[in-house]
DNA sequence: CAGACTGTATTAGTCGAGTGATACGGTTTT
DNA sequence: AAAACCGTATCACTCGACTAATACAGTCTG
């Protein structure tokens, strides 16, 4: 049975996508695999605090795509191949990367700056960012 | 006068939060300067294809977060101080960052595999990722 | 001054995401 | 077979983003 602990909802972004997104990450990070169990639309819209709609749209979609199974009175199993994984963690990879490569280009970030912001925020959790001048990146553009 | 060549309407966000972005970045980025001359409500939603409702919604935004300056009759104008420039460079690279390693964690990746994937995507303007198993990230969960 | 611009305000409508409630049909378990 | 679970479907509703149309008030320019 897949766990849903580590889930918790943020507004934004539609939920039904939120929980795609959880799926496809876990596949993708090894700890969902082939065969496992999901919630039943009840149970986990129950546990999440939403609506069972939301919950059965997410389902809907991610059948759609072949990720799970669902067999009217049995529940739904996840369906992964090797290759289906590794190309969900191309497709991942390459949205986030893209995304985050083009809205740092905006903001006139370099690519040497965008390495080393990325390092130093890696292990961070929860910090108040601003020393002008820190990394010597707020002269480079001038 | 700001130019809006740049600027092309994405849906999945609001647009009125994508023009408050374009702003802001452009600001960082240096493009956009204090005293720039912004387009009237209604040039720049013809000019964009959009509602002047909507144009009118971001503007307000940025007038309450004191980045611009309406006077009635006459146009509006950017109000940026270094300091202002500064900490709106904090506040968009903190949120960029913070949400790409939150991402590229919950996928699965290394730091080192993410510094890689940016540096190497850094110059890509579209491009098909997947070599599974290039980097050797794909078998430290096992 | 007069007209053409500007910002500001209000009202009404569409559309999609999400909620809430309810009902129907198949499966599993006892 | 009956109860308790499951997936599936439908209807009505709220809410926010966005559109649409219109009106009013101040400023700039000829």
């Amino acid at each position: 049975m897949i766990s849903f602990e580590g889930f918790k909802t943020e507004e934004g972004t539609p939920v039904y996508q939120q929980i795609l997104l959880y799926i496809k990450r876990g596949a993708v990070a090894g700890v969902i695999k082939d065969g496992d169990d999901l919630p039943s639309r009840r149970v986990l819209s129950a546990l999440l605090g939403i609506n069972p709609n939301t919950v059965q749209k997410a389902f809907r979609l991610l059948e759609e795509e072949g990720l799970i199974e669902s067999r009217l009175g049995a529940g739904s199993v996840m369906v992964l191949s090797e290759a289906r994984v590794a190309q969900l963690r191309a497709e991942l990879l390459s949205d986030d990367i893209r995304g985050i490569t083009r809205a740092l280009k905006l903001t006139g970030v370099s690519r040497e700056e965008a390495l080393a912001l990325i390092d130093r925020y890696w292990d961070e959790e929860s910090a108040g960012a601003g020393e002008p001048g820190g990394k010597g990146a707020a002269d480079e553009n001038a």
